[in-house]
DNA sequence: ATAAAATACATGTATATACACATAAATAAA
DNA sequence: TTTATTTATGTGTATATACATGTATTTTAT
């Protein structure tokens, strides 16, 4: 669906402004569809991010800051999405013998599992839903990092 | 910030999954800008979306249904959003003597204040930030729209 | 004309975001 | 060593998201 469609405006400032509007509705869209298939398996999308990225390291563990940095999002609240993940017993989270201050978390056997199952759906889902090639998604690639450079 | 550093990963399945990401990434680095900037105003970013919905009507009154299906966040609760506009005495709400299920919106003479002197000041934000072209920005509005093909 | 369905909005709940502040532990400075 | 600072995490609050449900009103179908 064209941005127009979708948030029913025709005059944008200028082909910049509507390219700000274009990124933050296609990220509403992609987070949408993603949701929607992780609720399958009781998961919001953050939630689901953090297993992704203790998997990264797996069987390493990970302390909350080291999380924390690796997330999309970064104002995300990540001591209380491991709440929750604990809550499910998919991660297991036990306070640092080097560091008392760090909470260190890891996957359980059960996060392994439904980390699997969800990331084969993403996947395919992904798959599916966005068909642009190899070639176009490099340029996005690059032009979204031009869009960034003014970095504060 | 290359998508690399931001979120400390190297390693994509691909190119098009490293593009969902850094489409993720970019909205969530636009939003917290923004949001900085409109806390100076007391707004947060879906209000300042609101105001700025109602302004493109003013001054027409818009039910809350016509302000919900322009959201950028289409799943937005518009109707809370217009309690702590109406709060801030930033709009009226009142129903609709037409169809008294409908409650009409419009921006009070301080909500178009506030929201002549927040675009302003967001308007001059994207310009000192996001600084690619014309034609990089068309660029991208095509291939945003390209990822969008797949629409559930 | 009356009952059933649809519509518009409000409200409630769980989770998340954004951010300030609190607490405890480690490190640095005196 | 004792204090001060920094660091890592947790907690609290206001707002938002996502979604289910409730309520009043309008539309439609009988």
């Amino acid at each position: 669906m064209k941005l127009e469609q979708a948030i029913q405006s025709t005059k944008f400032k200028s082909e910049v402004q509507k390219a700000v509007l274009n990124i933050l509705y296609s990220a509403w869209w992609l987070k949408t569809i993603m949701s929607k298939e992780l609720k399958e398996y009781g998961l919001t999308h953050e939630q689901y991010n953090v297993l992704r990225i203790l998997k990264g390291k797996y069987p390493e563990q990970m302390c909350v800051r080291d999380i924390a940095c690796r997330m999309i999002e970064k104002s995300s609240n990540v001591p209380r999405i491991i709440d929750r993940l604990e809550l499910k017993k998919l991660v297991k989270r036990t306070t640092s013998a080097i560091d008392k201050r760090e909470t260190v978390v890891t996957l359980t056997q059960g996060g392994i599992t439904m980390l699997e199952a969800s990331t084969t759906i993403i996947n395919r889902l992904m798959e599916d839903i966005v068909t642009i090639d190899q070639k176009d998604a490099q340029q996005l690639n690059l032009l979204l990092e031009k869009v960034r450079v003014g970095e504060l």
